[in-house]
DNA sequence: CATTAAACAATTGTGTACAATTCGATAGTT
DNA sequence: AACTATCGAATTGTACACAATTGTTTAATG
């Protein structure tokens, strides 16, 4: 694997690029599923963590999701206005807001609740090792960084 | 693997969300080393794939990176402002926008060519086996879809 | 030859991403 | 109590990403 000169430089011999690109298509192959529950997947994968944790704040939703208030700010002024969470200042300490889903919200999981299979059954020539090494390996990685 | 309820429906119990993490984390390295050259990530990759066909169209470049005219339009434009690459109409189809490479942007090769080297040292911790395996799982997966 | 269909890039509109900054609130220090 | 540092969310600005549409050019068809 050590290429001359500039070999490495060629997209497919780089590991970035499939990750990006695998990551990008597999997320839209999302977009009919969400299309009826009226998400992006953004909005989606912040579902599943409220529908995990009654209540949290920008910051801890953040922190599981890799992202910031920068995406999550607006992104959670849409899904309350869709009726799906509600957003409020902490009593006790008024930096924090607070998230909690709404009966609507909690009534979206079990539409969603359908979709990871729906999405498994797309990819059936790829083994269940396969899914489970990458799995580990990408969980590995995003470790490190 | 076959997961009671809502089981699948938790974040860490779906491949897509490790690998859009992973993704996003992954450029987000890059970030400082593509700042000296003053490109974005997908800017670079854009680059990379000019570096190796000397002159290509819009659809061409978009069909090896995964992306439409909405994205490249704008981002070849900045190219140009900066230098790197040529825009103009091809003259035996007008329909055609041919994109090449000029000097400056073929001088950037080099020292683009440092980066892989030095985001491969990033992740040291991965064995070589562990990438090789992730990235044929990964075009695996991007030729389904 | 005129008309229709197809191809291609550009444009428009929406929704992320993220760095950097701002702003209000709280905690810590003297 | 006054000052400072820190924290958390919001804001600002830049750059994708992509669906859908537009407009120009070429190809295909009657």
């Amino acid at each position: 694997m050590s290429l001359e000169g500039y070999e490495q430089l060629k997209l497919e011999n780089q590991l970035c690029f499939p990750l990006y690109a695998a990551a990008k298509e597999v997320v839209r192959k999302y977009k009919p599923y969400l299309d009826e529950l009226d998400l992006t997947y953004t909005q989606y994968i912040a579902m599943m963590v409220l529908w995990e944790n009654e209540s949290m704040n920008v910051k801890e939703l953040g922190s599981k999701l890799y992202l910031d208030s920068g995406t999550l700010t607006p992104l959670l002024k849409k899904l309350e206005t869709k009726g799906y969470i509600s957003r409020c200042r902490c009593k006790e300490d008024e930096r924090n807001l607070i998230i909690k889903i709404t009966a609507a919200g909690e009534a979206l999981k079990e539409k969603a609740a359908k979709i990871p299979q729906e999405m498994t059954a797309n990819w059936l020539n790829i083994s269940r090792d396969e899914v489970k090494n990458m799995y580990h390996a990408l969980y590995k990685l995003l470790s490190q960084i």
